[in-house]
DNA sequence: CTGTTAGCGCCTTCAG
DNA sequence: CTGAAGGCGCTAACAG
């Protein structure tokens, strides 16, 4: 069968406790002890059994993180900054296994993965990027976030809007255990805005918008911004100048087709994301018009392809690798939370090739 | 303190025997017990201790993946399928929890997520990727496999060479348990050729070619798909036309300028993958020569983005989700392993904008 | 510094 | 169909 403690702890001569201890480090072991338990693993290789770990330390070294789509770069370079962050991690608590979950953007299957998480009694979870605002998955996800937190879990948010994080105090319900939830946030309004403004500084006043997902935390904080960015400006707004999508290339083509049936004489668009920008850009060029000579074009993530595209892309910079690392940090409790709970993370404009001053 | 089996037990008025048999559904339980223990476990809102199941029971419910770069959409799509096939899995074993492990292409860390997986008892393991090519490592990865299969964990490869999936015979250690080594290829030297082809067809003679990183099996196998097409035409291949480099943009663009530089009558590129592709054509481009017309360009995976660039990239398509999906199968039990545990998949031909007929 | 002694929470025979 | 009992492999006090 598989090899155990006991069997190393014979191996060696000692006792199962010795060889628990050498292995977890966290406790003073003779030298000469030591040496003969490390052969001793080495020769039958010895592979701890986790669960069983788990199960008599009340906790164990997987960290989960939650995505909304894996194939999607944004959350890819995300989860791999926060991957990293934990590898890195032979500090306190040793090697983590980071868990990627991929929801689908899908408000059940969040809570799935947050119900399979508390039950391997993850050492933490982060959970990033836009959430549901529908009431009632708001209130689910808030109630299974406490469970967690309350059971010991660390929670970070990262580019989740704020109202999360307080959830816990509303709920009267304090967590015995662990930390209070953390949140890292998006500027996404600040970004928004800049980028809209950017537009009408350019002298556009017909800017058409491809908004995100209807019903989800991100899009109506990008929408809310490129509002104030035209409100600001007193250029009116009609609804019909704005249009839903996913974040992908075909819906951003599909929307700019819309638009462009809607309201002929736009000389600007502003996509959910890089992503769909480009599926803007196509949709433009297949009816003929320039880039940006007709029409100037904004993403929003500024993904490493964006630079690269033809024309470059005009978007908004979000510093996803940092918020990724910082959110490993915080949910291995190697950075202190910031004040409140909560920062936020500033977005920058990236002017680059798809946007120019308006050609009347 | 959290809840436990008994306290269930205690609330429906039965045995925690009754308790364990209702929720894992593997034993007759008379329908009343089960709806009194139902209500039980969702009114004191118990989550199982998966770690304390895991040891009695000897197996998880988890299943990891393992990729070389999470940020790299080839990776994201193959791992979002595998999860999504899994998440399916609502037969034999329920539920299972996909890890997706990030190994940055360091056969150390590919060895290090193995040993903890193998810690947590993995009920399935699916290696994606090109794989070292050095004997060492090769081996370590071998005996850590043999393994892991023989801990009863179903391992896949998927986009991996085959000599590893005969690993087990040749070491002589026959798994007790769990089946054998299960691996899904992709048909990289056959599309690689037939890219090659596609070019020498329109007329090119100098193809530049930006290999992939050194060392790595799918790098190899592209290489001398390339350089077979080369030899079926009777066209001289000097070293100096092949750089390696990394999968991403910023080598693709360096790699062409280096090209360029030992051979500026270049009228060909074929590149790693399609993000260094787009790196080749960006450095065309700074260089005044414009694709296809001064210089033709292909890319290889056809990632998403890849018809969007401009021009659009003639490039090798690979079945990424359908691979992610069926290794999701075989790694559940739920398909049954290919004859000899090896089937390979095809890589299609994708002309567009990219490529045209040479202009002497 | 090291051994001994109890469980951690659940699954799984074995009776009933 | 259900209960009782033992142990999965490891860690965490206690003693020494």
């Amino acid at each position: 069968m598989t090899v155990t403690l006991a069997d190393v702890a014979a191996r060696a001569g000692v006792s199962a406790a010795t060889v628990s201890r050498v292995l977890n480090g966290n406790y003073p072991v003779a030298a000469g002890t030591r040496g003969r338990v490390l052969r001793a693993v080495e020769e039958l290789e010895y592979v701890v059994n986790g669960p069983a770990s788990a199960l008599a330390a009340a906790s164990s070294d997987l960290v989960g993180i939650l995505v909304n789509d894996i194939a999607d770069p944004f959350f890819g370079i995300l989860a791999g900054a926060v991957q990293t962050e934990l590898s890195g991690a032979s500090g306190p608590g040793g090697e983590k296994l980071a868990v990627v979950c991929n929801t689908g953007g899908s408000p059940e299957r969040e809570l799935t993965y947050l119900t399979l998480l508390q039950r391997q009694r993850a050492a933490g979870v982060v959970l990033t990027g836009s959430a549901s605002e529908d009431p009632a998955h708001a209130r689910a996800l808030a109630a299974g976030l406490v469970r967690l937190s309350g059971a010991g879990t660390r929670v970070v948010l990262c580019g989740r809007p704020v109202q999360e994080a307080g959830a816990e105090p509303e709920s009267g319900v304090e967590p015995k255990s662990g930390a209070p939830l953390t949140a890292l946030a998006f500027d996404n309004r600040g970004g928004a805005q800049r980028l809209t403004g950017h537009l009408i500084a350019l002298g556009h006043r017909r800017i058409g918008c491809v908004a995100g997902p209807a019903g989800r935390t991100t899009t109506a904080e990008r929408l809310a911004g490129h509002r104030a960015a035209l409100a600001e400006h007193g250029i009116e707004d009609p609804p019909r100048r704005v249009v839903h999508g996913a974040y992908d290339r075909g819906s951003g083509y599909d929307a700019a087709v819309e638009l462009l049936r809607r309201d002929s004489e736009l000389t600007a668009v502003v996509a959910a994301n890089d992503t769909a920008a480009l599926g803007v850009c196509a949709a433009l060029r297949d009816r003929g018009l320039r880039v940006p000579e007709d029409v100037s074009v904004a993403g929003f993530d500024d993904l490493p392809f964006s630079a690269d595209a033809a024309p470059a892309l005009t978007t908004v910079r979000l510093p996803l690798a940092e918020a990724g690392a910082r959110a490993g940090r915080l949910v291995t409790g190697r950075e202190e939370r910031p004040p409140g709970g909560l920062a936020t993370l500033p977005a920058e404009l990236m002017v680059r090739g798809s946007t120019s001053v308006r050609y009347p």
